[in-house]
DNA sequence: TTTTGAGTAGACAAGTCTGTATATTTTTAT
DNA sequence: ATAAAAATATACAGACTTGTCTACTCAAAA
């Protein structure tokens, strides 16, 4: 028996909404507004608006792995894998208009008031470096940096990339992140 | 005719809760309560919140690249001065319990509906790339990257280790990002 | 057929938000 | 000293906030 397609629209338009406006500037009227459905089966599934952060955030991890594993899996050197991060990263910031990474929209939202939500957060970021990790122990690189310090390379220049597009608009950041870790590889 | 200390009162109260706790979640009546000024003072100042936003933005540019000056100036050779920039940086996290940048968590929170602030943002981040670039050009380095190279690395790695500091609440990011340059230089 | 659970519609509480207005006092400048 | 400007305290409008609650409908299961 399938979860209530009332509780995974109501997930859909808060994820759209939290990520596309804001959390703070997203009310729970406009959520069951747009998601055409009553405020008591919004309580009934999410007991507050903090659950609803929550639950945004897990499923945004979630997906963003799935959609990466299926942008990447054709790829087979890991080389290019490496490579194919950014030009995912990229995909992302043109399909969205360059509104940035979910996680850290929250996290500079949020701050230290809501503790499980910031969880989630590092729990993606720290998800993400392990997997570039993975990647960069596969690859045969130049060695001119360690294991560790080109992982960390590429993870702060996709971090870096995330929010100087957000404030440039542009894809430029993300092309010439690439362009960097090229180097290395 | 020095200006109002009431305004001076208002835009420092303002900056701190703004930095603090975000702008969204910052009301008029707490800035007028802790500045302990009167409500009419402040529109008198400032005709709207989303001003008073500009004028903190500002005031928070100058106030950087004139304290980042006093802290770079007793250092003479440009290659030293670029890993100041992450001493600098680090110094940063340290007083403000890894809050993050400034710019980044107003960008993050407004989006687009603030188009005078994100201005702002974005000739803060400008001049910042526009300085690094100026010690880049002056620093003699390895050459593993161009000129236009090395500065997108150094800046795109001062932009992550702003992010990541405030999610892993920890220095651990910025002092690995100067690592890495020490390797370019 | 009856009971149970999910969903709906909408009123309501209690408070917050930005911004305006008014009347009064204090400060500054001439 | 007087007139103008700046700051004060405070009330208010109108909209919005999260969350609770009631009364009702409908569908599926027992």
């Amino acid at each position: 028996m399938r979860e209530s397609a009332v509780k995974e629209r109501i997930l859909d338009v808060a994820a759209r909404l939290f990520y596309q406006q804001g959390y703070n500037s997203t009310g729970i009227n406009q959520v069951i507004d747009e998601a055409d459905i009553a405020k008591g089966s919004l309580y009934n599934h999410f007991p507050s608006k903090s659950d609803l952060l929550v639950a945004y955030l897990q499923q945004a991890h979630e997906r963003w792995f799935a959609d990466m594993e299926v942008y990447l899996s054709p790829i087979k050197d890991p080389r290019k894998k490496i490579l194919g991060l950014f030009d995912f990263r990229l995909n992302r910031q043109l399909v969205s208009n360059f509104s940035g990474c979910q996680f850290i929209k929250a996290s500079a939202e949020i701050g230290r008031g809501e503790p499980k939500a910031m969880d989630q957060i590092k729990m993606f970021k720290d998800r993400l470096n392990n997997y570039i990790l993975s990647l960069v122990k596969q690859a045969e690189h130049k060695k001119f940096l360690t294991d560790e310090m080109l992982t960390d390379t590429i993870f702060l220049l996709l971090e870096g990339s995330s929010t100087t597009g957000v404030i440039q608009h542009s894809p430029e950041a993300t092309r010439k992140a690439k362009k960097i870790i090229e180097q290395f590889l």
